[in-house]
DNA sequence: CTAAATGCAAAACGTTTGCATATAG
DNA sequence: CTATATGCAAACGTTTTGCATTTAG
């Protein structure tokens, strides 16, 4: 079964209908599996496909998709949301690093995670949210473009 | 030299200038110490002190602030920042536990973390900006409430 | 004296909402 | 057939900007 398959079946399995609308949305998501697009980004990808679509309805499906655990969403100092596909993608624990000064996403992976979300939650009853901690800072990119 | 004197002088020994609504917000910066407060909170407390102050300079001065490094900025899923006192409270590194619910954040220190920091440097040349990491997630209090 | 800072209002930004119309189940 | 979803435009809350006026250095 296939992540599409997959995740058209999550939703007809729900209370939410499957839309074509939903369906597009769904095989762009896939499409770019590796990225993580904003609403607006996503938004534009669909213009191309159907132009008759508003953003409002962007909004509300991935509002859905995050609910159905579809989609990870992950939020920028500037008040941006970004949308990743959670299905099949990890297997244990993902985190990112988010750069500051580009916007770029990196997905890492690694056992002190483990430890450091086992420390937060013994010490202070904090529930770690889908296991995902944000670490902001500068990319290798935008480093060495400073240094020019 | 106390706290205040010690930010009163990294703006004077800057390009910035001393003014008396920026005098005033350091005033409110130390008083609060203990808080994160938004730029929104910061000029509801400055209105009671000056009501002629202007959001817009209040906006502009943490942005300022935040250059000189006299604040940490931390931002919501919201679209909200918040700020917090940098000087004097952190003599190792500091992070946040933001929950997503209350919105409130817990800050933490924990020798993992210089692990982690040092891992993602090494493995992915990423420097993580004022060793400041955002775990988001659930906290003590809304877990409880979730169990009512 | 002059560059920088202020207050105000208007604009910008991503996002959400109200409503009439369309449609999946 | 009916509850849900859609598209549009208007509203939202936070933040930024333009501009004339004031002020710190």
């Amino acid at each position: 079964m296939s992540i599409y398959d997959n995740i058209i079946s999550t939703i007809q399995q729900s209370s939410y209908k499957l839309t074509p609308q939903r369906e597009t949305i769904v095989k762009i998501l896939v499409e770019n599996e590796s990225e993580h697009l904003s609403a607006e980004e996503l938004y534009f990808i669909l213009k191309g496909i159907n132009p008759e679509i508003g953003l409002a309805t962007v909004y509300r499906t991935l509002d859905i998709f995050y609910d159905l655990k579809i989609l990870e969403k992950i939020t920028f100092g500037n008040g941006i949301s970004k949308y990743h596909l959670r299905q099949k993608l990890d297997n244990g624990t993902h985190h990112h690093l988010i750069c500051t000064k580009c916007h770029n996403i990196t997905t890492i992976s690694n056992v002190i995670f483990n430890k450091l979300i086992q420390y937060v939650n013994n010490e202070y009853n904090f529930e770690v949210q889908d296991d995902t901690i944000a670490i902001y800072g500068t990319c290798k990119n935008c480093m060495n473009e400073e240094n020019i």
